[in-house]
DNA sequence: GTGGTCTAGACCACT
DNA sequence: GTGGTCTAGACCACG
C-alpha cells in the first residue's frame, strides 16, 4: 500500500485517511477485513506510529472502521458509507456548477463537456 | 469591498486573492480600473499592509493585474482570463466525475441531479 | 513618439532614456536634430515635466545630447556612441555565454542556434 | 553557502533565489537533497527568516523545490529544469543579437568575438 | 525541530 | 501619495 505523497502539502495523517477511504469505497478493502497494524503501516510508509494512529482514529470517527482491543482495526460493513460519499460528490459538483453559473458560464454545457472528457479518457486509459 | 471571512481557515491573503479574482471575472472590477491602494485596503479590512501586498503580488503573478510604481495597481485587460477560469472549472468537474465513476456511480446521473439542485436554488436564491 | 509602457515596472525616466537612446542609435533621430521640448514631451506622454527633465539630464550625462539654453536639447553628433553600444552588447553577450558554459552548455552551439533564430525572424518579420 | 552580495542592489530574496537556482543547475545541490532550513539559512546569512521564506516560496513556484510541512524543503527531481534554463539563455542571446542587428552591427561577428572572449578568460581564469 | 502566516513598524524609489 | 522590501517578533500546524 502506497498511501503517502511526500510532496503533497496536506498533512500525512489526512493523506492516509483519504487513501484508505478510497480503498474501502472502491471495494479493494472489503467489510470485515483487517487493516494493517499501526506499527506495520508506520514502518511500511516510513512515518511515525503517532501519525498512523491519528489517521486510524479519524477513520473510525467517520465510521469507516472499528477497533477490537488486542485484535486490531477492521473495515466497517456499512453500506451507508457509499451513499454518504455520493452525497459528498454531489455537493462538490453543485458547488462547482454554481460558481460557473455565477460567471455566466452555462453549467449544462460544462457538464456535458466534462462527461465527454472522462468517457474519452476512460476508453484510452484505465477503463 | 468585504473580502475577508474571519471564520474561514484559509490564509487571509488567499481569501483576498480569490475575492478579487471573482470580482474581476464577474466584471464588477473592469479592465484598466484601479484597485484600492495596499494601505487603504488594509485599513478597510482591518488587516496588515504586508498581507494585502502579498495578495496583490499573487494576483499579478496570475495575470489578473499589473502594477505601476508610484501610481497603483490596475486590473489587467486580458480577456483570456475568463477562458482560463472556464478550463479550470472544467478540470475540477471532470476530476469529481471521474472519482464518482471509479466508485461505480453513474456520472451522468450525478450531473443531472446537480444541475437540478442549482436551478432550484437559483430560483429561490440570488437569480 | 510613444516612449512609455505603463505596465513596465522600470521607472518612467529610465524608459524614456532607453527609448531615445535606441532612436538615436538607429539613426531615427539624427545628429544635430532638436529633441522635443521637455514640456511638449511631457504632455504627449501624459507624464510630469520633472520626469522628462530627469531623462534629458541622464541622456546628456551619457553624451547622447547637449543643451543650448533658451534654444532646446539637441542630438549629439558623436559617432563614438555606436562603438560604445557595441562594446556594451558584446559584454552582455559574453556574460550570457559564460553562464551557459558554467552550466555545461556548449556556447558555440547556443550561438549558432540564436543566429538562426533571428535570421528566420528577420525574413518573416521586420527585416 | 554564501548567497548574498550586500553591495548588490537587487532584493535579498531575489539574490537567494538566483544563487540556489544556480547551485541546482550546476548539480551542486542534487535532486531530492534537503535545502537548509529557513531559520538556519537566515542565521548563516545574517538576514531575516521571512526573507528566506519568500525566497523559498519563489523557488517552489518556479518548480525548483518542493516542501514537506514539518520536514523541510527539498530539491525537485525535475530534469526539465536544465532544458528550461537553456531555452531561457537562448532567448536572452537572441534578444541581444537582434538588438545588435537593428543597429547595423553584424550579429555573427559579435558572436565570434564574444566566444573568443570567454575562451580566453576561461584559460586564464577559473577553467 | 520544521515551514506558513500574520502584525507592527520602518525605509526606499518613484510620481 | 503609491508599491516594494526588510526586520523583529509572534503564533500556528505538523512531526
Amino acid at each position: 500500500m502506497d498511501l503517502i505523497d511526500w510532496r503533497d502539502s496536506r498533512p500525512i495523517y489526512e493523506q492516509i485517511v483519504e487513501s484508505i477511504k478510497k480503498l474501502i469505497l472502491m471495494d479493494v478493502l472489503r467489510p470485515g477485513e483487517q487493516l494493517p497494524s499501526v506499527r506495520s503501516l508506520a514502518m511500511e510508509n516510513a512515518t511515525n506510529p503517532n501519525t498512523v494512529q491519528k489517521a486510524y482514529a479519524e477513520l473510525e470517527r467517520q465510521g469507516f472502521s472499528y477497533t477490537v482491543r488486542g485484535r486490531g482495526v477492521f473495515v466497517a460493513d456499512n453500506n451507508v458509507l457509499k451513499e454518504r460519499k455520493r452525497t459528498e460528490l454531489l455537493d462538490e459538483l453543485s458547488e462547482t456548477l454554481r460558481e460557473a453559473a455565477d460567471l455566466g458560464i452555462d453549467p449544462a454545457k460544462l457538464c456535458s463537456e466534462a462527461l465527454s472528457a472522462i468517457q474519452g479518457a476512460a476508453k484510452g486509459g484505465n477503463a
